[in-house]
DNA sequence: TGATGTATCAATTATATATTGGTTCATCCG
DNA sequence: CGGATGAACCAATATATAATTGATACATCA
């Protein structure tokens, strides 16, 4: 008799049950689910209710829809990331570590004539936190964070998708592992003090100070990688 | 009676035939070829003795082929995948140009370091296209053969995915029309001798030289481009 | 107001067919 | 023997058609 009770709300009904279709990965190859159709004739209720669901489903991320193709479970697949699988493959550390010596110096310049003070406040915050974490995992993501910043502030949006690129390839396992070697045995600080002057560039407008600051700094970086690597080279020989 | 005069070489007589097919601009749509067996049929010969040929002129970097596609001029694409297409429609001209900037003086530097004699041998014939066809959809062609020629020899997969990304956005049919009016009035030498300039670069090795004369080629190209928005914008006010 | 059924549109996939370069083979000719 | 030819077949791609699927609108009913 509660108003609960007399709710025929088949919508909030069918929400449930689709959860937990989800919950329970009770879902096709490829985490597909049924067809609006079919799920209408499964569940005994109408197309439109199934579509309600769906809806609300998808605004909270649960799960993607495209038409002609169909209902997926979690998020629509990237066109970055798959392009960058693709090179990833067969993509060298070398390539990988002289292309980002070409991007970034040139993102971090046009970050420097681009930059408002906003921005340069939001750099500091990352750089900051960078050495105010310990945990290896953390700076690794405040790093990316502050060098992603830089790359959107930059406003380019074809130079930000070759970082993004970029971005992806370096986000692979066998670049975590091998970032996660080089760190090991270098002072932090280092990568600190030269952010902190890229980021003095940047605000003081100075284009090609900012653009040496990052190269310098992507130097040091790739220094470390190539001592791993040699390290590798060596024990296999 | 001299040697000469024996040789029954179909084979060479049918390369200067098609050498000058291609030379002519006399080519379809997109800068292809007529198929194997129309050109069999056409010019009297075997499929096999038009494929000899069609090898030749592959390796020098003219043409090249694909199964199922067809026969085309200049240098084959590497696709990006969808990426492209979904920047396409949001960048805007200075964001291309810029990126450009940045990314193709990058490449013919690493072009310098890498290019092998008979990497610049192909460049220059390609040069040598451009300025000996007169239809000019197809001296675009041949002029981003050329480009394209200089980025897959710079031998970075990654650098060369950005510029793949760039090239298919400029292939856009808005572009297309932008390139078509900026062109007209200003001298094809021009744009040679830069071209001439670079090359000569590229084969003394001098990395920093290639950067600045592709650097310099394209500074003349963008104020083409801004000359031609600069009037359109004026005809809105 | 909310649910249902129907119809239609648009994007995508699936399928079949045709085209095209790649390859092999037997044959012929000088 | 080398070069050329013709035929056949393979593999990748394009093209056309039909089927599938989500998106949308409308009429109907409780």
């Amino acid at each position: 008799m509660t108003p609960k009770d007399k709710v025929n709300d088949n919508s909030s009904l069918v929400l449930r049950r689709l959860r937990l279709m989800i919950a329970g990965g009770d879902v096709g190859p490829g985490g597909r689910l049924p067809t609006e159709r079919e799920l209408s004739e499964k569940l005994g209720v109408g197309r439109r209710t199934i579509r309600r669901a769906l809806e609300v489903l998808e605004a909270e991320g649960l799960l993607w829809r495209r038409q002609g193709k169909g209902t997926f479970i979690g998020q629509p697949p990237d066109p970055t990331g798959v392009l960058a699988a693709e090179i990833a493959g067969e993509a060298r550390v070398s390539e990988v570590t002289e292309a980002r010596l070409y991007i970034e110096p040139a993102l971090a310049g046009l970050c420097a004539a681009r930059a408002k003070p906003d921005d340069v406040r939001r750099m500091r915050q990352l750089a900051n936190r960078i050495i105010e974490t310990t945990d290896p995992d953390s700076v690794e993501l405040w790093d990316g964070a502050l060098h992603r910043l830089i790359a959107r502030t930059a406003g380019n949006r074809v130079l930000l998708t070759a970082f993004s690129l970029l971005d992806e390839i370096r986000a692979s396992e066998a670049w975590r592992t091998l970032r996660e070697q080089a760190r090991s045995g270098n002072s932090v600080d280092l990568y600190h003090s030269q952010h902190m002057r890229l980021i003095d560039r940047i605000e003081a407008g100075d284009v090609i100070g900012a653009e040496e600051e990052m190269r310098a700094h992507l130097n040091t970086l790739s220094d470390c990688i190539g001592r791993v690597l040699d390290r590798k080279a060596a024990e296999n020989a």
